[in-house]
RNA sequence: GGCGCUAUCGUCUAGGGGUCCAGGACAGGUGGUUCUCAGCCAUCAGACCGGGGUUCGAAUCCCCGUAGCGCUACCA
């Protein structure tokens, strides 16, 4: 089948964030690529903090991505949380790894201290740059007599390792772009382990690639000129590489890379949830910028997602990040939902009231207002008129109760309803027809009206709905509330 | 500058030589919807970056341009 992993064996995949602020909408696109890769081929997924950029990591940062990916419904077989066999999980817990890996290079010599500083490298890159010729290291440091290397080493002197690049062209056969190569002569030695004795992000990765048995790299399309670097890493330390797939990038409306460090608007996963986004609908939107499922379907559930997932059916061009879908989408979603769903996304912004109520009465409600939802955040607002005592009555529908002789048709309704033989929604609505007819209205001059005054709003679920969720008690109450003009 | 990637409606995309005077979805227009709507239904408008090849035939294959983006750090 084609979306069979193409090695053998159950892949092996991660997600690596670096904790350096929140939880961008391209990386979760990137980890539910990976989850759905992995959790349809039976395989693993390790999440890998690498927070090598001491700087710019922070624990907090760390948990709020941890939080969003939880939020996201998307789970880790191995992890800092998790544990496992290739732990730890996070690099900075790792470095004793990392020099030895690096040791091990400079005694074959395939790696050498470098003790430029960055004035001087940055001098010769615009030299070079000026001039016409590539902005790579110049290798001076490697050309060093062994007599000077091992008195400066002795004297403490500063210094990172560098990579000797082997000179040969590199290439890969991406997952989803097909073959690329690098030509020879492209990167030049590039710093492994930098001065404060940390390792670079393209050494660590490979290493830890490498080491934890992954098979399959999937991250995002900015990684793919770094490849060839991760590439050497690998031959140099002996180790088969794995594969990789790189998706395209999410980009802003001016089809610049979405990027969390130019504060534009919602890329972070976090905005949307304060949003009122339920997760189902930001995973849905996400994964079909770029991936589509062979068929004419517009929004797939995990479980969907799940039975079609295929690397090769991702696209190989950016998309723009596009707001208004993904509205589209959470709404559709939302008005799909079954109430106990819909319940547990709301979670603490759902009102207290609702929340009181035994779970059967609460669902039902949920499911009666859904169709008018966009956003979780519209719910407080449509769950009003069922939960308070006496909703607050919109201008519109003041309006509305202020025409004609509404406030009279209220009173009607109000005396029919009370005796009602059977409170039902078919009752309801022969009943408010039956007024209806003697009063001689019909359609939205009979119900706005009624509707007005039992919800103090314009719009709403059916009326009938509304009026057997709200009770008879209560309508007649607000209906005569209406009729005298006191609401 | 170098290297790499990409190029179909405004946006997300289908399409992989003839079935495509290019299909779907969002947004937009219009109409409808025995009560309303941000709902639902119907309908309209809207695109193959340019130029050369290859071929009986190209949105699809090849080449050359062009444009956009990405990378070119002791960031990731």
């Amino acid at each position: 089948m084609s979306g069979s992993p193409p090695d053998a064996g159950a892949p092996r995949v991660r997600f690596a964030p670096s904790p350096t602020g929140w939880l961008h909408v391209g990386g979760a696109r990137t980890a539910y690529f990976n989850w759905l890769f992995a959790r349809r081929h039976g395989g693993t997924v390790v999440l890998r903090i690498e927070d090598t950029d001491v700087e710019r990591s922070s624990a907090a940062s760390e948990q709020g991505v941890l939080d969003d990916l939880a939020w996201l419904g998307l789970d880790f077989d191995e992890g800092p949380h998790e544990g496992g066999p290739h732990g730890p999980y996070r690099q900075s817990e790792r470095l004793g790894l990392y020099r030895e890996a690096a040791e091990r290079l400079r005694e074959e010599a395939k790696a050498y201290p470098c003790f430029c500083c960055d004035e001087e490298l940055e001098e010769r890159r615009r030299e070079a740059l000026a001039a016409g010729r590539p902005p790579h290291y110049d290798g001076r440091c490697c050309a060093l007599a062994p007599e000077e290397r091992a008195a400066r080493l002795a004297a403490g002197e500063p210094h990172s390792l560098r990579l000797k690049v082997v000179p040969r062209e590199w290439r890969l056969d991406d997952l989803v772009r097909g073959p690329v190569v690098f030509p020879e002569g492209v990167v030049g030695d590039f710093v492994v382990l930098r001065s404060n004795g940390l390792p670079t992000y393209n050494f660590a990765c490979a290493v830890d690639d490498t080491a934890m048995g992954i098979t399959h790299v999937i991250r995002a399309e900015e990684h793919l000129p770094n490849t060839p670097r991760q590439l050497m890493v690998c031959a140099a330390l002996g180790r088969a590489a794995p594969r990789y797939a790189h998706v395209p990038l999410i980009l802003n409306r001016d089809r610049t890379k979405m990027s969390k460090r130019e504060g534009q608007a919602a890329a972070a996963v976090g905005d949307w949830r304060r949003a009122g986004i339920v997760p189902e609908a930001l995973l849905s939107y996400l994964a079909l910028l770029g991936f589509h499922p062979g068929d004419e379907r517009e929004v797939l559930s995990r479980a969907e997602l799940l039975e079609c997932f295929d690397l090769a059916r991702v696209g190989r061009s950016g998309s723009i990040f596009d707001a208004g879908k993904l509205r589209w989408m959470n709404a559709h979603v939302l008005h799909h939902a079954g109430g106990a769903e819909l319940a547990r996304w709301a979670g603490e912004a759902l009102p207290a009231a609702a929340r009181a109520l035994p779970a059967a009465a609460r669902e039902r409600l949920l499911e009666a207002v859904r169709g008018n939802l966009a956003t979780l955040l519209d719910l407080p607002g449509e769950l009003a008129p069922f939960l308070d005592e006496r909703p607050a009555l919109e201008p519109d529908a003041a309006a509305v109760l202020a025409a004609g002789d509404a406030r009279a048709l209220c009173g009607e309704l109000a005396a029919a309803l009370e005796g009602l033989a059977e409170w039902s929604e078919e009752g309801v609505k022969s009943t408010i027809r039956t007024v209806g007819a003697r009063l001689g209205r019909r359609g939205r001059e009979l119900f706005e009206p009624a509707r007005a005054a039992l919800t103090g709003r314009v719009h709403g679920p059916e009326l009938p709905r509304v009026a057997g969720l709200i009770g008879r008690e209560r309508c007649v109450r607000r209906l005569r509330d209406a009729a005298a003009g006191r609401s």
